[in-house]
DNA sequence: ACATACATACTACCATGGTAGTATGTCAAT
DNA sequence: ATTGACATACTACCATGGTAGTATGTATGT
């Protein structure tokens, strides 16, 4: 028992943890219990895991071929941000979306990421102008491209970057943690490239406004850019009222 | 081994886990870990455990009576808070208060509130005001009798009632999470009857705006009583330059 | 005096087994 | 058909032992 790391190595194939269901496998060389966070975040956000699905300590341990003591830590991290419910003795389920909860996450995001825009319009280094528009030229890319995981994955660094300029690391990791309420819904609107057009404009009227050093500009700007993911929340709570709670 | 919750209700004497160094004794027949959680957070905002100073997983158990893995599970939940710093296969050890932390938190705070309160100033119950004044009457008895814990305890019923009035109860949650960092401050500066007559008075401008139904004087009002703990954060970083990292 | 190897004593991390609590199906009594 | 008792199969929760990693003191070699 308790061979962990040992001998891991040498490629056994004895019971070499199932296919895993979409979930890719652990590198036992490192910090386990993160990793096992990160990859059932991401499948309940890309919909691999769909809401009110059961998830047990023991299947996902026996999955991802770990022991259960990293998987429930994941899931007791995972509880915390909302994005599964624990129920004490009787199991743990990929929390719903909740279209009450989408709207206080964008309503705590919004307040946030207004006043941080507002900060930056006051006050901004000319390096971050630059890389921040190379950041929108590569967006331009992948909406032509129609690479929505792309787009995605150069919004989230797009936002980031304010807090980072901004010397706000806490807040992202606030941001960051209510997002996670939204992705779900985001991820459900990748495939739409009119909507994608449609962000990346609004990204470009942000930056100018703090090119501008105009914060009011700026925060309206953000306010509005913000609010859109309201709008697709209630357009799915319709059109995938399978997936989307009222 | 193994005897959990079974023949534990006989009150034997055996073992009867040490004095705990100022911690309760834990209910062994409530779920665990949140009581552990709980008791290490007390100790750490009223500076019963001061910053810097080692946890260890297994001294905490003895010392509260239970086993290593609810304890564990506290003090991830609390790094994840900021209130300890993990080093892995190093040791846990109480967060040094940062003075840069204490800002960003209110930062994150003041952002938040703000916003919530001028929600409020649009729309609020008559019962909401006639509660709200009800505590309000309650801090002034406890300024006049100088009981500084219970006017803490009446301070953050005033501040949550209003996340819970605008039916916000996940942003309550961030709110209290971030001020887990200025409450250690907050803590220290307790003894200032002075300070405290000033707080009251700045809730009572809030309440006032609200009621007059006037957003950005309740914004104004909160932003500025927020922004009070800066005042004292500062003062502390030259009076107890022992506590406080600059 | 000053590096360098090594034993020792910690730490957090992970694996694993046992326990109470909950849900559900089965079957008898009404 | 309904209800209630009970066996069964789960669950999360907790206790505990083993492991690699890190720090530190202590000799040993230069």
């Amino acid at each position: 028992m308790a061979d962990k790391r040992t001998m891991e190595d040498t490629i056994s194939d004895k019971a070499a943890s199932p296919p895993a269901a979409g979930l890719e496998p652990i590198n036992l060389r490192m910090p386990i219990a993160p990793q096992v966070y990160e990859r059932i975040r991401r499948a309940i956000i890309t919909l691999a895991i769909l809401p009110s699905e059961a998830l047990s300590e023991k299947e996902l341990s026996l999955q991802l071929g770990v022991s259960r003591t990293p998987v429930r830590e994941a899931l007791i991290r995972l509880a915390d941000e909302g994005l599964i419910d624990i129920l004490p003795q009787r199991g743990s389920f990929v929390a719903p979306i909740r279209i009450r909860d989408v709207e206080e996450a964008q309503f705590i995001r919004e307040s946030l990421e207004v006043a941080v825009v507002g900060r930056l319009a006051g006050q901004c280094s000319s390096q971050f102008l630059i890389d921040i528009k190379a950041n929108l030229a590569r967006q331009e890319l992948a909406v032509t491209q129609e690479d929505g995981d792309l787009f995605l994955e150069l919004d989230e660094a797009f936002h980031r970057s304010f807090c980072e300029e901004a010397g706000l690391s806490k807040s992202w990791r606030v941001i960051q943690t209510v997002k996670l309420q939204m992705d779900r819904v985001r991820y459900l609107s990748l495939p739409d490239a009119i909507h994608l057009r449609t962000l990346l404009a609004q990204h470009w009227q942000i930056v100018s406004a703090i090119e501008q050093k105009e914060p009011e500009a700026a925060r309206a700007a953000m306010a509005a850019h913000l609010q859109e993911v309201l709008g697709t929340a209630h357009w799915l709570s319709v059109q995938r009222a399978d997936l989307v709670e009222r």
